[in-house]
DNA sequence: TTTTATACATAAGAAAATTATGTATATTTG
DNA sequence: CAAATATACATAATTTTCTTATGTATAAAA
């Protein structure tokens, strides 16, 4: 993914994210909107999104549904409404990991 | 680590940076200094730091003196030249992955 | 016509963690 | 005083998550 190692285990989150602002999305898509988004900071290699998607749905948090067009194949993945409760946790997560990280970091928010 | 899967990838970076603010310190004392910090969100297990710091030693970035304190081993990590210019530029690292989460997560600074 | 883009997928391997276990001494608590 | 907890190190087996490589197929651009 990105070029640095921090971005391991923030897929999921990234992807649910990326469903619960534009409702239904296919893969190719995903990896397209995120480059765009991060200025090409982020590219989410194939390896790790197809994966990802099929763990996802395997847990009931994505729906899946197979639509042809242009005569090419594409599986548009959306939030259950598993997922959408899910994706608040993440996001709640990613806020308070956010946090943590700045308190480690800058000093002034030290406690001792 | 944490609750989060988040937390995975950035243990050297919070390694680094508790041995920039405070010269030297050792394993144990890491890992009480890093759960007094996040208020016991951030737990590191022995299992993670022990084997990363065997790893920052062998890269050359950090240097170990061993210790014998009331009868007991410790083993003090400071970092080297080399730990010192690395440690920059993974804090760098986090902040651009902050910020490019950030991006993704809040809409308002969306591109399109 | 060859390369790039679109669109999916999986397999082998690496990296970084968890969980479990092991050794040993010191201190606290019931 | 005995048992539990804290201090202090370590490693091995396994799991998770990613990279890299490879594969199939169609469409568009150079």
């Amino acid at each position: 993914m990105g070029n640095s190692k921090l971005y391991k285990g923030s897929l999921t989150t990234i992807i649910m994210k990326l469903l619960a602002e534009n409702d239904k999305m296919y893969g190719y898509e995903i990896t397209q909107k995120v480059k765009k988004l991060t200025q090409g900071e982020l590219n989410i290699t194939e390896g790790a999104l197809y994966p990802a998607l099929h763990k996802l749905e395997a847990d009931g948090l994505l729906h899946v549904e197979v639509k042809k067009v242009d005569n090419r194949l594409r599986k548009y993945y959306k939030l259950t409404e598993k997922g959408t409760k899910e994706t608040a946790n993440l996001l709640t997560e990613l806020q308070r990991y956010i946090e943590t990280m700045q308190h480690l970091v800058n000093p002034k928010f030290s406690l001792d």
